[in-house]
DNA sequence: TTTTAGTTGTTATATCATAACAAAACATAC
DNA sequence: GTATGTTTTGTTATGATATAACAACTAAAA
């Protein structure tokens, strides 16, 4: 279908494109990096990716326990928290819940444009204002560690009228 | 004690300062917008101004129960409303806490620098890295409404070694 | 004083997340 | 291949955060 580009999250695409990419990602990632893709982990990912809308902890659940998975809290816990750690996955905290991560090969934050009508979510590009931020803090003596950068608003989709909930 | 403009929130300074000015708006405010301060959204507000690090809401609670408040979840939670709609606090989602605004009298954003080492929390200045988020969501067709950026890291204080816990 | 709007009380429950310990699966060395 | 240690998963319980729904009360307006 349409192009695919990180930064082409619209109602429009091929969305396995995404799927597929972030798994085989993920894949080569844990292998470099000798941590195990469980069969839970690997499917909480898939699930999460199901769509470009963050996926709450009890949704993931209930999603794995249709298929089998033990149906207990820890285990979709312990699941986030391994794919949080291996970068391959974001909590969007202003939603408590979680997304997947399309840059999850580079070294980044994520920052968050989160549309109010259709719930999609989509990473931006932030160089320069990490920098900014940055050089805001440290005038201020302060160490910058970690940042939580969540926009909400409308999309373009949304805003054009066309009320959306597509991946 | 020492100066207290807006941006200093050390550990060194004369709280009463604070909460009294915070007071004195939040009174200011209301009147103008015929809103009413009651007396547990009075208290509330005074006790999350305690100190600059945010506060929890069953904190809150347990204190506002100390004092003979009714001690049911949605007391505290419509105080909290009514605070947040006020523009009297806002609500740190990295934290699930809540945190008085200094600026409640200037139409603006909470943007904040969260030590995690004290937990105190300040609120900074922000107009140009607004601006440019404005930018960068309007370059992909988003139209922004609210943000929310906290940054988390080493305040100045707890940098140069004395941990810190205080207002 | 009646009405109305706003606020608070009360009970129940929804939603999000972790502690603690037992059992199973897996990796490695022997 | 079996003993050993490590990681992962199962299980039970509980903690932490937040809201729904409706009744009672209170202040302000008509």
């Amino acid at each position: 279908m349409s192009k695919n580009t990180s930064q082409d999250h619209t109602h429009h695409h091929n969305h396995n494109v995404c799927i597929d990419s972030a798994l085989a990602t993920a894949e080569t990632l844990c292998v470099e990096q000798g941590q195990r893709l469980t069969k839970v982990r690997r499917r909480a990912l898939e699930l999460i990716w199901e769509s470009h809308r963050p996926l709450g902890a009890y949704q993931l659940l209930a999603k794995l326990a249709e298929e089998g998975f033990n149906s207990a809290p820890p285990t979709v816990y312990r699941a986030l928290d391994f794919l949080i750690n291996a970068g391959l996955i974001h909590k969007v905290e202003s939603m408590n819940a979680y997304l997947g991560c399309a840059h999850a090969d580079k070294e980044h934050k994520g920052y968050f444009l989160i549309c109010d009508d259709c719930h999609n979510v989509m990473e931006f590009d932030y160089q320069d204002i990490h920098a900014a931020l940055i050089a805001k803090a440290s005038k201020q003596g302060f160490e910058l560690r970690a940042e939580t950068i969540e926009l909400t608003g409308l999309c373009s989709s949304c805003k054009d009228g066309s009320a959306g909930a597509s991946a």
